[in-house]
DNA sequence: TATGTTGTCGCAAACCTTTGCAACAACTGG
DNA sequence: CCAGTTGTTGCAAAGGTTTGCGACAACATA
């Protein structure tokens, strides 16, 4: 039994059903490499079945995750999923410049969840955890702008678009 | 100089500009105790200049934000802001369930921080950092729950609403 | 104080996501 | 295999947040 199936099985035996919809939502996030927006797989999934909806697709993917058969990931602002796989669990971290999504062994996470529960008896929704920051790559691009005019506090650089 | 004072000077040495608006916001963030939703912010902005418009609140708020005025906090998906309190910095947990927000002082991110940048490079966005997960009273009540009908797997307990 | 530059505001519209509702369909029990 | 129960869907609308744009106003400079 592969383990979309068994997904599917565990979603019934809570009582959910089994619908043309989600299988097909299932299909496609399994199909993707890496997490998907949701109007990609809503634009996939028309392309089998015209009718379905968008907001259906919201319904399916926040099922699937709270059931732990899908991984939500929020990259500036906007949500996307990919299928939890078993045994290869990871968290995100994702650049709020660059926007890209890096992946962060549960190792990492562990120490923390432990000291939640112990100390306040919070348990952290590690599962979908997600941190945002900066990465390498920007970090550097903004350290080599700073090089090139050392002047002190950065004064409103980059053409002030509205905040 | 008080620190919402300091603040001020520091968006204008940043090339922002002081504005009525942006003075009615901070006054406001500032009065309220503990972190307030837009809508409230807005408000009671609204009461003191009724032409204040809800897109300058939240623009207002992102830039407070981004300089490091305000904290932000997303609960329950919804935007709540609060001041930044200058040697009393802290984090929050928020609660899935009753939406609670309880505070977590930096301490317990620290090693987190240093990780991630010594091992990734990646500066995590520690300022506005949010776990979310369920507290102590929503896990007793849950817990309580369980054991009065001590069945497997709990099936479809709650309601079937929508998901 | 007068003047120019450019950041900011209000407004309306867009965007992403959620939700109410009635029709529909998946599962259960007979 | 049929009928009943109730979870699910599509649709339309709402909700929270962001954005484009022209008019306006804050700051700097002289």
């Amino acid at each position: 039994m592969t383990s979309q199936e068994q997904s599917l099985q565990q979603l019934q035996s809570l009582g959910y059903r089994l619908t043309p919809q989600r299988l097909l939502v299932l299909a496609i996030v399994a199909g993707g490499d890496g997490h998907m927006g949701v109007d990609e797989i809503h634009r996939q999934a028309r392309a089998a079945y015209p009718y379905l909806d968008l907001a259906t697709v919201y319904r399916t993917l926040r099922l699937f995750k709270q059931v732990g058969v899908v991984t939500e990931v929020d990259i500036d602002n906007r949500l996307h999923y990919e299928l939890t796989a078993p045994g290869e669990k990871h968290h995100h971290m994702v650049c709020r410049a660059c926007h890209r999504a890096l992946n962060l062994s549960p190792h990492y996470l562990e120490d923390f969840r432990d000291t939640l529960l112990r100390e306040f008896d919070f348990e952290p929704d590690i599962a979908h955890f997600t941190v945002s920051g900066h990465c390498r790559g920007c970090r550097e691009m903004a350290a080599a702008v700073n090089d090139q005019s050392p002047m002190a506090a950065e004064p409103a650089d980059a053409a002030k678009r509205d905040y």
